[in-house]
RNA sequence: GCUGGGAUAGUAUAGCGGUUAGUAUAGCGGGUUGUGGUCCCGCUGACCCGGGUUCAAAUCCCGGUCCCGGCCCCA
């Protein structure tokens, strides 16, 4: 074919895929106003350093690594929660707290494409600095509220729950190795459920274990109760969100070093893709980068899973309307410029049309646009004073005036 | 890092050793030079690259490149 295709794991945006992408943020936006939550942004290029820190140098494998002409040793930022840290540690003194943030960086990760999983792509993020439970409870409702918003009901995603503080509990009073339980959790759902009790019972013979992990949901919760460790607080969170879209799952651990307390993920219920956002508590993120110690709560949503679930689900929108596309017939630009920007001055969406198509091409362009009517500036109708005013959907048209069109607009 | 599949017009596809490389859709032009959507006609437009096998390759073989999946990982 040829050689013009853009970078791997790339995605090109043409207005119609990028209205999809516009109508996404819009949401999240909405939502994000809605629960008070402030929107800011930060660099797309930062010091290597600030990934490599917390995770390693491991790391840099992952990452869109680079110096620049001086020798400074950069990248293309592949999360925000770093730069999160960075500007609480810079800038946190000054800032009253609680903070409620939330942003939507476009993000960089060196790593094999796969469906809903792309080299930039966009995650949406917000965090509450300086949280506590019911700082949790607002993002999962905050959460909850986007999906639903997009026209995700319960029976379409569930949010499941989990206490990283319960699991260290079960792994120390059974005894197990931290890696390797974890690891088994991760993996629950991708094996069938004879093998996973197979693999259990390789790293512990305990049988309240596993009747612990034979339960599902509240009964599994209520199983660890019995066995003697603190369930409290998944017990608060669970009165604080709204039951229809919540459930306690022991398998979700997220892979991360930094959460801390409650994690989160939610899940399309047919299983069909990857998680469609995930997060949890993390306490000691801020300290880490040198800070004062801050309890936070955050979350990640990006645009790699969700969208392929609005798609199943025919939830994306298909038409976005235009307003007003002005035609003209002969030599009428200068008039149609004049009549443009009065309706312009009325914040209205006008199309000027600057080509020299024939009226017939005009409307089809019109049409093809999306555009709701349609001001066709004709030369003779212009001498009788006179301009017509189409409406694309009915197809009906009226003769007006030019100086009644910004009342009539 | 490990693996499976694939590559034909802008897009989606048919063809599976000899085809004027077919179809749909989009684009452009016309039917209709002051009226779009429907309809009709026309035009433009493609076999990823390199090598091999063969009288003959889009088709078979080898290598490359790229794409799409799965595993690992997933902040």
């Amino acid at each position: 074919m040829n050689n013009m295709q853009g970078y791997r794991g790339t995605r090109d945006f043409l207005p119609k895929e990028w209205k999809i992408q516009k109508w996404l943020f819009a949401n999240l936006r909405e939502i994000s106003n809605q629960y008070g939550f402030e929107e800011y942004e930060a660099p797309i290029i930062e010091k290597l350093e600030l990934f490599t820190k917390k995770s390693g140098d491991e790391i840099k494998k992952q990452l869109f690594n680079f110096k620049d002409k001086s020798g400074r040793e950069l990248c293309l930022r592949a999360e925000l929660t770093p730069q999160l840290a960075r500007y609480i540690v810079q800038y946190g003194k000054g800032l009253k707290k609680p903070l409620k943030w939330y942003s939507i960086p476009r993000l960089f990760r060196y790593e094999r494409p796969q469906k809903g999983r792309y080299r930039e792509f966009f995650q949406y993020n917000a965090d509450i600095i300086d949280s506590n439970l019911k700082g949790t409870a607002e993002i999962i409702n905050l959460c909850i509220d986007i999906l639903n918003n997009l026209g995700l009901k319960s029976k379409d995603f569930v949010m499941k729950i989990n206490d990283r503080e319960v699991v260290d509990k079960l792994i120390k009073k059974y005894k197990v190795k931290t890696e390797e339980f974890y690891s088994l959790l991760d993996k629950k759902y991708k094996m069938s459920e004879k093998e996973f009790f197979k693999e259990l019972d390789k790293i512990s013979k305990s049988k309240e274990l596993k009747k612990i992990l034979k339960l599902k949901d509240k009964e599994c919760l209520a199983e660890i109760k019995k066995n003697g460790i603190n369930t409290e607080r998944m017990e608060e969170l669970f009165k604080l969100c709204d039951e229809e879209f919540i459930e306690f799952d022991l398998s979700i651990v997220r892979g991360l070093a930094y959460y801390t307390g409650i994690v989160f993920e939610a899940y399309d219920k047919k299983g069909y893709f990857r998680s469609l956002l995930g997060g949890g508590e993390y306490d000691n993120l801020i300290s880490d980068f040198g800070g004062p110690k801050i309890p936070c709560v955050g979350v990640g949503i990006s645009d790699g899973t969700l969208p392929l679930l609005l798609k199943k689900k025919k939830l994306l929108p298909t038409e976005f309307k235009n307003y007003l596309f002005i035609a003209t017939i002969g030599e009428v630009y200068e008039k149609a410029g004049e009549i443009a920007k009065e309706l312009r001055a009325k914040r209205l969406n006008v199309y000027l049309n600057t080509s020299d198509l024939n009226i017939s091409k005009q409307l089809e362009l019109a049409d093809s646009l999306n555009y709701q009517k349609v001001l066709i500036i004709g030369e003779r109708d212009l001498k009788k004073g006179e301009v017509t005013l189409k409406d694309l959907e009915t197809g009906k048209e009226k003769k007006v005036k030019p100086q009644e069109l910004t009342e009539i607009l």
